[in-house]
DNA sequence: ATTGAGAGTTTTTTT
DNA sequence: AACTCTCAAT
């Protein structure tokens, strides 16, 4: 089988097992993706067919990385691969009934959630004078991941915070499944009791999936766990990877258990090691092993490599934050000038999200390309939540969140106490408070005036209800159009409204993309569950020539020829908050580990004598893990190294560096002999010349305004508003005497 | 009801 | 430094 070639005996081993459980544990750069990805292929070659694969990632990047180097060993596998996540929410469609949700439930993501606790924590009236919201969602989200239901949950005795959740926790439950709602933790929760009470149900999956992978395992939770079990009775042809040196999610409630006791759980599974590096020189790999050793909680692992012993690691002190991030920059400015390296040859990785600051400071300063991987992801700023709001909202009318999100943006005079009274009354009569909208005249307290703006908020939703089969990019426009979203913005030129327009139009190309991969009406709701379940390494792109800023964390799975971490600091590496619990400095070794692991030729390890931090400038500590490291296979220096010369210094135009949210794309400009065809002949222009809101001109209907926008290629349809007189028409663009309006 | 100024609070990591 | 929240003015 010549998938079995070019491997060496340990991952021949790991692939050609068919049936049974397996574990294997891999080291970092052991070609792990690899085995996985030929295994598949071995199995579907004999004879399994792919639709009793089951391959669970913890991110969207994992599974398409692995679909698509399955698809370059086989074609077309019917394979179901993808996150936990996804794979769950999937199955809640249709067993949602059996755990009290309606098949159009909708998914809410941190900041939905953190909305649905802070109400209810308002309404049960709870002094939140010690206790934030967030304290207790995240004991919340613990119980969840730990298997404990609302019923379940008993607070240790004499802990103040304990007999609160327990207060709040089956309220908050009790909100979610009135407004049709799953937290992600619920997504998890919900699919484990679903196969525990449910027997029959679990055994027809069981059935159905009779192989399962699942990647990572070394950070799956107590309620990934179960379904991973739950799945793999009759069947337990169950196999693992993982490497219990990379967990680094236990504050999310992975348990190192997992991994540990597989052996116990299956005492007939077979255990396949992984333990030749191919990816790092050997006094990377030297330095990172060494680190680990400290580390109690584990299974003792021998890694090596035949690759070359390589540079020096350097390990290098600067005398402040900007110190730091200049000498970075410059050095790599350097190398990327004398022709040696590319910018996507180097990564630079840290703790916390806000240290990326700095850092693209001084690298758009020496003019480097960088790409950020982004921490608040597109799906999460406030424009975006906005818009979608309101087709989770049209999704599942029951969804409060979402109504309390829209009914008063942009601002149409619906304020805290109009909101109130439809919220009371909603209560008193036991309806979702878009009920309790529809019925706004009947409400006594309500004033006159209140309650017209309501219907009138009502009426437009109406109007939004017609549409709500469309295209996703329509039901967008529609929604942009009705509500004047659009329009507040328009004419301001305003930096931040720029900003937040061209947002809107990125989601109108994101909902365009979508349309053209799944076309067929009523899509609206895997929009929106596609939408909640990206994350934010999912739209790193590895063929953009830039360097990469992100997270230790976010950089678990990839590797770069040159790596700098920066801030190894005491307080940020390890984090302070991790001296609260005992395992949770293990965990931020752990996470060093991973970003040393992750470079191929060079390594930089950095920290700065100062930083500054919440605007003060503070002295740091260096990290207690650097006297961890083996110093004979490191290179000491002190910077600033470089200080920005005249030949470095800042160059007057530097390039565009950041790349927009969303990926790069090109707009497809109205080219001079468009408009001047227009004028003066019949031809037509180009149907990607027309975009939401834009002002047209037809021969007959005269001026009017794109409502909405949808379709592809030769089918691209808009439907244009010609003002009162007229009705609104639908056009299909590629042979619409329609030619776009300079101004308004 | 909305807006804006000022005060107060915040920061880990993410599906 | 940046964000959210509160309160007073409009």
């Amino acid at each position: 089988m010549h998938h079995l070639q070019d491997l060496t005996e340990a991952q021949r081993e790991a692939v050609s097992h068919i049936e049974g459980p397996l574990l294997i544990l891999a080291g970092p750069g052991s070609g792990k993706t690899r085995v996985v990805t030929h295994r598949i292929a071995h199995l579907l070659e004999h004879g399994v067919p792919g639709n009793q694969i089951l391959a669970l990632t913890f991110t969207n990047k994992a599974a398409e990385e692995m679909r698509s180097r399955v698809e370059s060993l086989v074609p077309n596998p019917s394979v179901w691969l993808g996150t936990f996540h996804r794979f769950c929410a999937r199955l809640l469609r249709k067993y949602a009934p059996l755990v009290g949700l309606e098949e159009n439930y909708t998914i809410y993501d941190v900041g939905d959630s953190v909305q649905a606790l802070r109400r209810v924590i308002a309404r049960l009236k709870i002094d939140t004078a010690h206790f934030t919201s967030d304290s207790i969602g995240k004991s919340i989200s613990w119980a969840k991941n730990n298997l404990i239901s609302p019923e379940q949950y008993r607070p240790r005795p004499g802990r103040l915070m304990g007999t609160l959740v327990e207060e709040v926790y089956p309220a908050y439950q009790a909100y979610l499944a009135a407004s049709n709602a799953a937290d992600f933790d619920d997504l998890l929760l919900h699919v484990a009791t679903l196969l525990r009470g449910n027997p029959e149900v679990r055994r027809s999956l069981d059935e159905r999936y009779k192989f399962i992978l699942v990647d990572e395992y070394q950070d799956t939770n107590l309620a990934q766990y179960a379904i991973a079990r739950a799945l793999s009775i009759d069947h337990p042809n169950l196999a693992v990877t993982g490497d219990p040196d990379q967990s680094i999610y236990g504050w999310r409630g992975a348990n190192l258990n997992n991994i540990l006791e597989f052996e116990k759980d299956f005492p007939k599974v077979r255990v396949v090691r992984l333990e030749r590096n191919y990816r790092s020189t050997k006094r990377i790999l030297r330095v990172a092993s060494d680190l680990i050793s400290h580390n109690i909680r584990r299974k003792e692992k021998n890694l090596y490599t035949e690759n070359g012993a390589g540079q020096p690691v350097r390990l290098v002190t600067y005398r402040t934050q900007k110190d730091e991030a200049e000498g970075i920059a410059a050095a790599i400015a350097g190398e990327i000038r004398d022709g040696r390296r590319r910018p996507r040859d180097f990564a630079i990785f840290y703790r916390v999200n806000a240290l990326s600051r700095a850092l693209e400071f001084a690298l758009r300063n020496q003019g480097v390309p960088y790409q950020l991987v982004n921490a608040l992801e597109f799906f999460q700023r406030k424009e975006i939540k906005e818009v979608l709001a309101y087709l989770q909202l049209l999704c599942n009318p029951h969804d409060e969140v979402a109504l309390l999100r829209v009914i008063n943006t942009p601002a149409r005079g619906i304020g805290k106490t109009t909101v109130g009274r439809l919220a009371d009354h909603a209560t008193r009569r036991g309806i979702s408070m878009l009920e309790a909208a529809r019925e706004a005249d009947g409400i006594e307290s309500l004033k006159k005036r209140s309650a017209g703006l309501v219907r009138k908020f009502v009426a437009m939703f109406d109007r939004l209800v017609e549409v709500a089969a469309a295209p996703v990019e329509e039901i967008l426009g529609m929604v942009l159009t009705e509500t004047g979203y659009q329009r507040q913005w328009t004419d301001s030129d305003n930096e931040e409204d720029l900003e937040r327009l061209a947002n809107i139009e990125e989601l109108l190309t994101v909902a365009r993309d979508f349309d053209e991969h799944h076309p067929g009406d009523g899509q609206l709701e895997t929009f929106l569950e596609e939408a909640c379940l990206v994350s934010d390494t999912d739209d790193w792109e590895t063929e953009l020539d830039r360097v990469t800023l992100m997270t230790l964390h976010s950089s678990k799975g990839l590797e770069f020829p040159v790596v700098y971490i920066v801030a190894v600091e005491q307080g940020l590496l390890p984090h302070e908050r991790s001296s609260e619990h005992p395992g949770q400095e293990e965990e931020e070794r752990r996470l060093l580990f991973v970003g040393i692991t992750r470079a191929q030729q060079e390594l930089q390890i950095s920290l700065a004598g100062y930083r500054d931090f919440r605007g003060q400038r503070k002295h740091t500590v260096p990290s207690h893990f650097l006297i961890e490291l083996p110093r004979d296979e490191m290179e000491l220096r002190s910077g600033p190294d470089y200080r920005p010369t005249e030949s470095q210094a800042p160059r007057p135009d530097t390039q565009p560096a950041a790349v927009p949210p969303g990926g790069v794309r090109d707009v497809p400009l109205t080219t001079a002999a468009d408009l001047a065809a227009g004028g003066a002949t019949a031809r037509r222009f180009s149907p990607d010349v027309f975009r939401q809101g834009m002002v047209v001109l037809h021969p007959t209907y005269g001026p009017g305004r794109i409502v909405a926008i949808s379709g592809v290629g030769d089918h691209r349809k808009a439907i244009v508003d010609f003002g009162s007189a007229a009705e609104r028409k639908k056009f299909v663009l590629k042979s619409a005497p329609l030619r776009p309006v300079q101004n308004d």
